[in-house]
DNA sequence: GTCTATAGGTGGATAGAC
DNA sequence: GTCTATCCACCTATAGAC
């Protein structure tokens, strides 16, 4: 039960894993599947449709790093896993991070769908978590939104200064890096102990 | 005493400006400074080089943004001055900053030099401002290094969720949360008042 | 230092036969 | 639904004349 339209679609994932972004064509694709490149159009609409599956499965992987960390007993600990876990895709997925993180949108595509409907859903999930850490008392009161944009907006701008190549290529330094820029980040968040 | 170079160099960012980087071409740039393809190569060594003007422009109008900010009086206004010119230089020079800051680095180039070398001497001065907020007391005492690298990413991650669409599209109201998140960031490093 | 000419490719996409 | 054949566009880069 693997279609040609899936075999498609992992040949281009393989290629782009492989050679990059310019190695992918339609030409190329159909060649690594063994059929003629004219058949893929049966299959996807144009070239921009296939490339949306790279992104498409980028953010099912990303999904697979973070859906462990959900379930952590507490709230702190599910933050902290989810943080870790966007980490550990940008670090061992970096092809994926690239193409769905780091592309301008106005670039490739417009994705809009495809892209923003898993996102969006994962992004939601982590504004929970974070509204989660306030109700139980871990975090001071406040918006959730915007301690999860605070938290997300370090953790994505550390990533892409790694992955652009600010912080040197050592992935065991920059790691301890994000640990803690990230714990100070989270810090600012942290209710004080209630004394009494 | 505009030499070629310098018109061919021109002509590049107008087009990439214009109708973005696919449309840069050696056929195309020539065909806009009124030469053929092949009398670049006198001047340019391939494409490569050719698009690190790109690079080298955009990180010159961004020390243009950053450059005001230093003759502000204190420490702590020298460095809002920077986070700002750095929102400025993002919302009005998107395709600078996509093409300086959002292109992996394996892509297009590996523009080392060209692009480490401003871009290093800007962070410099930036972790400056950082060390002189410590040193006179508005700032509580630490690695300047760190500091500097917690605001910058925070600002970095910002801008760029922004670019790659994830906030709408309207910079008004990015300008509100990119100075909320930011002063969060800063409230984080502030020296408490000392009594007495 | 610039030109013309050209080598030697790349690519997306469609028409029409089967 | 897949094929062959093809259109038509594009590209970087070099050789050699001037």
């Amino acid at each position: 039960m693997s279609t040609l339209r899936e075999k498609i679609s992992a040949a281009t994932q393989e290629l782009y894993l492989e050679k990059g972004i310019e190695s992918v064509s339609m030409r190329k694709v159909a060649e690594r599947v063994g059929v003629s490149a004219p058949a893929i159009y049966r299959h996807f609409k144009n070239k921009n449709e296939l490339l949306s599956e790279i992104v498409v499965q980028g953010l099912k992987i990303l999904e697979g790093y973070l859906r462990p960390a959900m379930e952590a007993g507490s709230s702190f600990e599910r933050l902290r896993g989810m943080i870790d876990g966007y980490l550990d895709f940008a670090l061992n997925e970096p092809q994926y991070f690239d193409f769905a993180f780091l592309t301008p949108s106005h670039d490739i595509n417009r994705l809009a769908d495809e892209l923003a409907k898993p996102h969006a859903a994962t992004f939601r999930i982590a504004i929970d978590v974070v509204a989660d850490c306030m109700k139980d008392g871990t975090f001071i009161d406040g918006d959730p939104l915007e301690a999860g944009i605070l938290l997300w907006a370090e953790a994505h701008g550390l990533v892409i200064l790694f992955r652009t190549g600010r912080f040197g290529d050592d992935p065991q330094m920059f790691r301890q890096v994000y640990g803690r820029l990230i714990d100070r980040v989270i810090e600012g968040l942290r209710a004080v102990p209630q004394p009494g």
